[in-house]
This record gives C-alpha cells, structure tokens and sequence, in this order.
DNA sequence: TTTAATGCAAACATTTTGCACCCTG
DNA sequence: CAGGGTGCAAAATGTTTGCATTAAA
C-alpha cells in the first residue's frame, strides 16, 4: 500500500501536480485494509469520523485523478452512483451483488476473460476493459 | 411487436393500470425497428419530432412500467443515463461499446452465461441477472 | 512568491415527485 | 364520475465547476 502510495505520488509528480496532504488522506482511505467498494460519500464520512476535514467535492477532484492514475478502479455496482476500489495487481474480478441486502462478493472470471477477447477479436474490436455484474440473492437472503 | 403491446396492455389491465395513447406511444418507439439503446431524452426528441407531445416525467414513469412488466430492459453502457431495449424472446447479450465513436455492438454470451451460473452456485448465491459491458474501439476507430 | 489545491456554493445532468387538471373505464 | 394518468415545475441525487482563499514547491 506503501509502494502505491508512492506510484500516486510520483505519477502527480510527473504531471506537474502536487503531492498535498489532503491527497493522501483520500487515497489512504481507499486503500485501507477495511475499505470496500466506498463511494465518494463513504470516504468523505470516514474521514470526517477521523476528524479529518476535506469536502466532498475534493473527494471527487482526488477519485478522478487516481481513477485517471490507473491505480483506482471505479466500479457500478448497479446503484446510481460509483464506488471506488484499489485497482492494485490482483487479478481482475467481477461483482456479485444481493439484490436483498446489497451484500458484494467478488469472483475472478478469467475464463471469462478469455471468452471475451476472443468475442472482441471475431467483432474486430480493440479491447480495453469490461465488467461484469451479477445480480441475485446470496445464501442468508436467499432464504427468507 | 403487436404481441409485445398486447402484453404490455394485459400486464396494465392486470394491474389494474389504464392503457392509454401515451404509454402505447412510448411502446411503439421503444420497440421500434430503427431504435436501438434510447435514453429517456432520446424517446422524447424522437415523440416530439412525430408531433405527439408527451412530458419527458411521462416518459420515465412509462419506462418504469414497461421495466417492471419485464418487457424492457434498462442497459447501462458506461454513461451517466440509462438506456432502454426490447427484453423480447432473443438471447440475452452482452454489449460492446465503443470508446471514440460510442457504437455499440451487441454479442451473445451463452458461454459465459454457463460459467457465472456456476460461480453463482459455488458462492451459494440464487441468480436473478447479469450485465456484462465490454469497453474498447471499433474497427473504424481503431485504424487512426 | 508563483501557481496549483481547496472549500464553498452554485451549476449540472438525470430522474423522481407533488399537485392541479384531464381522461379512461 | 371516480380514480388513475399527465404536464409542469420543483425536488432529489450524484457529480462538476467558478471563484476567492490557502498552501505546496
């Protein structure tokens, strides 16, 4: 988390931008071991619950950069707005979402994967990314 | 498509819901050969241009009752608005967008249907659905 | 000391809702 | 003719932006 800490900070570096301590607040929390699938209002509360006071549309101003960095992915979790994960080098994942109790899940889908570049491949398409979100009910929602 | 109005028009009366001129008009342009992806604006310019004037509140509450009676589909395709498809009888896909021109090309994904079923039940999760948006450029966009 | 970062409030975009009036059943 | 449907404007929600002030380098 160090050494992405780092990568943030060189990467704002080299675009001539600054490395200030409202910055590192926002990407501490994201990439706090209890941090999962926050959303912008989720990491505007925790910091002010650690009294730290940074406003919302600061939150917004450092998501975009790190989004823009590579080192944050923003995921849709089917809601109407975005939550933010490290992008870090585990393998990419997919949601599984509880449409009951919203409960997240995640799951590797690299034979997926697979299947998609070859889709992509036969559409003549150059791909970049994709995501996935599978929507159902997990085992204690299930059943009720 | 007559027979998709005609259920449209059975699931309202089940409802006990009104069917009226203005729903079956949004219908018709949804299900529309030409259509393909409108948002809620869209279905609006596209009503007015034919000279039925209908509000745009009109048109999302209409959506929704489409979208509950499972005969629409919402899609998101990585914009901040949804779109809105036909659900009918075809297989479900996947979409394929385009980052420079914004095309989008749908796929069938039966393989990949198989493997989240069973990562649905190896999670003990009860499936409902699942959307998959793959990001990348298109042939045309591609080449420059 | 220069110029980017921040907070605040206002602007934006999308979608929903309250209410008076209209129309279907 | 009763109760749901509609248009309109206002509200709600998530996100961005303009501007005066603060702070990094």
């Amino acid at each position: 988390m160090i050494k992405e800490l780092e990568k943030f900070e060189a990467n704002l570096r080299s675009r001539g931008l600054r490395v200030t301590r409202t910055r590192e607040l926002i990407f501490r929390e994201i990439f706090s071991r209890r941090a999962v699938h926050l959303n912008a209002e989720d990491i505007h509360r925790r910091l002010r619950a650690g009294h730290k006071r940074v406003s919302l549309a600061t939150v917004y101003r450092t998501v975009n950069l790190l989004v823009k960095s590579g080192l944050v992915s923003a995921v849709d979790l089917g809601e109407d707005h975005s939550h933010f994960e490290p992008e870090s080098q585990r393998p990419a994942h997919g949601h599984l979402i509880c449409l009951a109790c919203g409960r997240v899940l995640e799951f590797s889908h690299s034979g997926i994967q697979e299947e998609i570049e070859r889709i992509g491949k036969e559409k003549g398409y150059e791909l970049d990314k994709f995501s996935i979100q599978v929507f159902g009910f997990c085992r204690e929602c299930g059943k009720k």
